[in-house]
DNA sequence: TGTACATCAGTGAACGCGCGTTCACTGATGTAC
DNA sequence: TGTACATCAGTGAACGCGCGTTCACTGATGTAC
């Protein structure tokens, strides 16, 4: 089957491309704008075929959402990678939490739809629901957990603040991420904005170190 | 009209009992279970009653997502009003951001339909969306920025460190709320999200504090 | 190398759902005289 | 105090929408012999 034969009667790779197509709309809409028909429409495939690979819509988000987790973990990895990484000074510790936490709202911002898919599914599942992006690679949680135990090495964290440091910083970078999208953040002036997130990070940073 | 007439044509006040039906609709179900039929059929009327008060659906949603923002403002000035308003120390003052923050926690947690509604309108409205609450009463924000100034006053802000305060603090309960309802926090045991939530404020005091 | 046949991956039509919204209408109310 | 009438607040039926999902079916593929 070569690609200037007419569509083949077998797809071969639907549920790859469903995927695709699903994050595609994730992307345009949100979670809600995940939907089987248009989906399948997009592939160029009938309503129902869909649901060969997939049980139902459900899965289908699901699987999205995982691959949105993934691309959020790829943003996050990529602006750490950007540090020195051989560094193991303190401020170079902090600098990855920066970066960290930069990639965080900055894909938030750039993919509101994509993240917030990212956290449609799966509710109540265990931490690992974050902890682990697309085909198994460390996902959000854990490329936090890892910088921040590279800031306490450092000298970063204050004796015993290590525990549930992961929850106050992402806690941060979330709410700062959400209250863009949805909140009072959107409308603020992008130099403004900054500033904010500066403030935010600076308060992690102190917070943290302080005991 | 009595009450043990059989209903009158006329309701009295059906915008306002729209809204409360509204209110618990999203109570149940988030601001996605607004729904313009579903209310009408609880208040006792015909579906398309409502369009003589609404114009359509979205209004009506808007009507709630104040009336829920005004109840998460009214938690939190409960919270507040429950430490000594009189003392001006710093340890008062820091109590009642901590008021502040846990009476966020505790709404989101104990009312998710009714706090996602409050967010869910008018994304990219001026900071007077959430400034103020229902019938123009001090909104979340308003209450944060007025605790944060007595903060301030008591001497537990840094120097200089006054702006963009309300942001840091307001990203790190918000963050913590949406994480516990959509994220990793929901699964935890309520005694380890209390520890989460602990440090949380330790870190936004903290460093909030130095300069 | 050929062929029967199980299995897999699609198709097209249809069902049922609940919704938002509009239409033409009717019952109740209040006000001018 | 009575009455005509404009106005307001409801009603019931209907339209159109797009969806998720299921049904019976067909075309393509691969494997045992």
């Amino acid at each position: 089957v070569t690609s200037s034969t007419k569509a083949p009667y077998h797809h071969g790779n639907l549920r790859e491309a469903l995927i695709e197509a699903g994050l595609e709309l994730a992307r345009e809409g949100g979670p809600d704008a995940i939907v089987v028909r248009e989906a399948s429409r997009r592939v160029g495939v009938s309503h129902n075929a869909a649901y060969r690979h997939f049980p139902d819509r459900e899965s289908l988000l699901e699987a999205v959402g995982e691959r949105a987790r993934g691309q959020l973990a790829a943003m996050m990895q990529q602006l750490i990678d950007q540090t020195d990484p051989g560094d193991d000074s303190l401020q170079a510790a902090r600098a990855r939490l920066r970066a960290t936490g930069r990639a965080y709202v900055e894909f938030a911002i750039a993919e509101p739809g994509l993240f917030r898919t990212g956290f449609r599914t799966a509710p109540a599942e265990e931490t690992e629901h974050l902890a682990l992006g697309a085909s198994k690679a460390p996902g959000p949680f854990s490329l936090l957990g890892g910088v921040l135990d590279g800031l306490d090495r450092a000298g970063g964290i204050a004796p015993g603040a290590r525990s549930y440091a992961e929850f106050a910083a992402w806690s941060g970078v979330h709410g700062f991420s959400t209250l863009v999208l949805d909140g009072p953040l959107g409308a603020m002036p992008a130099s403004e904005r900054e500033a904010a997130l500066e403030r935010l990070f600076e308060t992690i940073e102190r917070g943290l170190a302080e005991g």
